[in-house]
DNA sequence: ATGGTGGTTCTACCA
């Protein structure tokens, strides 16, 4: 089962560059965040014909997840636990084929010295403790996204430039050590340890032609989901697409 | 030190 995470930056205005995609690379499953749109305006008639099942999870004007799958989607669940009052569309969750699957768009947290980066170490926070919860069932988990963390300098151009940014701050290192400590995987690194290996390039500054990245788009396995693994790559073509979004796939392969 | 780009929405906010 082939499992992939994009953040596409606007799902409607992506939705070529998407189609485009899956139908060449056919995943099983494709988490998608920055949705940037209403649960009713998502292009659900577009993904079924091209043979997807859509969970969706939207939002006006921001934030917005889903997953697609060409398997049954059973027990969808779209809230985070741990704050009631949270009204931002960042999580889903549900199962395919048996593995509870997670789509993630974890919050930004700049500026620092605002509301949004306490936000962003609490949200963190409730995700470890229902990722600890998750490892209790015994099943294959993968939680995907965009977690808006580079884990190590090397997965930067330049770690001093990223020093006071919310991307890099050590608290929020610290928080995906946390999910690792926990038992988590992160696929990529299991196969691949060649510094320089991004997920985002900025739509600023030519990033993209220079390769100036950071890798902040993860899947992280539980165990048994990482027990699985067969493989997991970037795949850095559609950044260079014509109306590309700023983050490009990673995909992992599993034995189910 | 600033501005550089791109998305949604309506004028600022977010990344």
């Amino acid at each position: 089962m082939k499992i992939a995470t994009w953040n596409v930056n606007s799902v409607r205005l992506r939705l070529p560059n998407i189609l485009q995609w899956i139908t060449a690379q056919q995943p099983d499953v494709l988490l998608l965040q920055e949705l940037k749109c209403q649960t009713d305006q998502f292009p659900e008639m577009e993904f079924k014909s091209a043979g997807y099942e859509c969970a969706v999870f939207g939002q006006k004007a921001w934030n917005g997840v889903a997953i697609l799958s060409k398997f049954p989607i059973t027990d969808v669940m779209t809230t985070l636990p741990g704050d009631a009052a949270d009204e931002q569309s960042r999580y889903i969750e549900a199962t395919i084929n048996r593995f509870r699957i997670a789509s993630i768009y974890l919050p930004n947290g700049n500026p620092v010295d605002t509301e949004k980066y306490p936000y962003k170490l609490n949200w963190c926070d409730r995700l470890i403790a229902h990722a600890r919860a998750l490892l209790a069932t015994n099943q294959p988990v993968v939680l995907g996204g965009d977690y808006n963390i580079i884990p190590e300098a090397r997965d930067c151009f330049d770690p001093a430039v990223w020093k006071n940014d919310a991307l890099f701050m050590l608290q929020s290192r610290q928080k995906y050590r946390q999910l690792v400590n926990l038992g988590y995987t992160d696929a990529f690194r299991v196969f691949n340890q060649q510094d320089h290996q991004y997920s985002f390039w900025d739509y600023q500054g030519g990033s993209w032609p220079r390769n100036l990245g950071i890798r902040i788009d993860h899947l992280m396995c539980s165990p048994q989901a990482a027990d699985r693994l067969e493989s997991c790559i970037i795949d850095s073509a559609p950044r260079g697409e014509e109306k590309a979004s700023d983050h490009t796939p990673v995909m992992g392969s599993f034995r189910v």
